[in-house]
DNA sequence: TATAGAATTCTGCTATGCGGAAAGACCTTC
DNA sequence: GAAGGTCTTTCCGCATAGCAGAATTCTATA
């Protein structure tokens, strides 16, 4: 038995039953030193499974929160935009990644990475807010208002995820801009520093499945819109939207 | 770096967000060797995390559904009930447990084992149908019955756990019984060989916030049955209601 | 029936991950 | 304000856990 697999799924297992506990509580349950515990713990808030606050604490975190999906063929859907982010990424020299839509979050699937020291890496398998994310902002631009609303707005929508009526209405505008412009945009809304272009990818009867996005440090990221990365991120979405549909007719 | 903690903790992240794969899909995407993958995997199914059917795909698993929840002091709680659940394995024997119910699931917070060779193991951390275990019954016997349409009928039940109306009236008739006797029953309801009684303990308000179960293989069950463990059962609930009762009001 | 690919098991080896010690932070009590 | 206790986090030496490759087994396809 790999026993340090089995302690981090456990620990896994113990955040999610209790809601929020200490160090020494986990090393308590666990039957392992305190050192050990805090390896552990710090590698589930690496990866986004609990977060730590300013007293110590370790809460449950936003991975904890993502349910499984259906097999919607992501696998697949990886493996057919890998060159194509491989490209963008030759092409501006930036990290790209593969984003799909999951409720109110973004997943990211895959991140081809910048070979630039000072770069956005790789983050496959993280969740954001599907809301401040380039990518997310791409797909949620093609749901219908009542969709939004019930995401977003009123007693149904998730209680972290609730807006007032005039955040609505400014994110449905921006939203509306999205459509125009055909691609998206984060300004360190995630993250200080980081900024990102994102496109939606459609399946051949026209629904957004997927959305691709290139990242930058802030520093770099006017040069790569001003050298053409909306029309480009465009170009390189029908491109995968065409493998797509040649691969569903190969099948 | 914890080179293999980060391993799983990824692989856990690409089960959420492919729905399904095979081991070498994953040895291909965490970039590991296929007997590494197939360690993990192992590990994930073991604890929940996956499962894996007869044509060798592994799935998300009922860890894998489970939400995180609110800090309910299920801690505390835990460490109130250890002697309680030791008291009982002491004097029948056998596995006790405690257990909590999430919407329809049953989760064991807390397992002392039984001293025989031939035991229930070691439940900490794992996630049951509520209706099929016996601390679950015990909890759902105390909700009102709408409650209960809205988790086992019609749309709003999740998918997986929606009942017929037949099967939901039986249900609704075992949990009359269930609440007459003061105690459930789960006879190899979920697993092959493993039966185990339950009671609910409730807070000082009155509400069902967990069970505590005795669990066995079937060949000893009628035995601590007989023995008198719904009575010991129901007292130990007791002694656990009291000193919960004792501990809220020395804060 | 043969072949190829994948899954799983086995095993030697080395780099990982353990726990203890130490340092630092914080809270409580006097 | 000082002392003491507890907890968190970091560091480090060491033992073994967990790696990948090889071998074996299984399954699907031609």
């Amino acid at each position: 038995m790999l026993s340090s697999v089995d302690n981090v799924l456990r620990l896994v297992q113990l955040l999610r039953d209790t809601g929020g506990l200490r160090n020494k509580d986990a090393a308590d349950a666990l039957k392992i030193a305190p050192s050990t515990a805090n390896r552990l713990l710090s590698m589930l808030v690496y990866r986004g499974f609990a977060v730590q606050d300013e007293s110590h604490l370790y809460f449950p975190g936003p991975a904890l929160a993502e349910p499984a999906i259906e097999d919607t063929g992501t696998r697949r859907l990886v493996l057919i935009v890998q060159p194509h982010l491989e490209e963008a990424v030759r092409r501006y020299g930036e990290s790209a990644n593969l984003i799909i839509r999951v409720g109110t979050s973004a997943r990211f699937l895959s991140t081809v990475e910048s070979p630039h020291p000072l770069r956005v890496g790789d983050r496959q398998g993280a969740v954001v807010e599907a809301r401040k994310a380039s990518g997310g902002k791409a797909l949620l631009a093609e749901l219908p208002r009542k969709t939004l609303e019930r995401m977003y707005l009123g007693e149904l929508a998730p209680h972290d995820q609730r807006m007032s009526d005039a955040e609505f209405d400014a994110f449905i505008a921006e939203l509306a801009a999205v459509r125009r412009r055909g691609c998206a945009f984060n300004r360190e809304a995630i993250e200080t520093g980081v900024s990102a272009i994102g496109v939606a990818v459609h399946n051949p009867s026209g629904r957004g499945v997927a959305a691709l996005s290139l990242s930058a440090p802030s520093s770099r990221f006017e040069r790569i819109v001003t050298g053409g990365a909306e029309q480009f991120m465009r170009t390189i979405a029908e491109h995968v939207e065409d493998d797509l549909a040649g691969s569903l007719s190969s099948e």
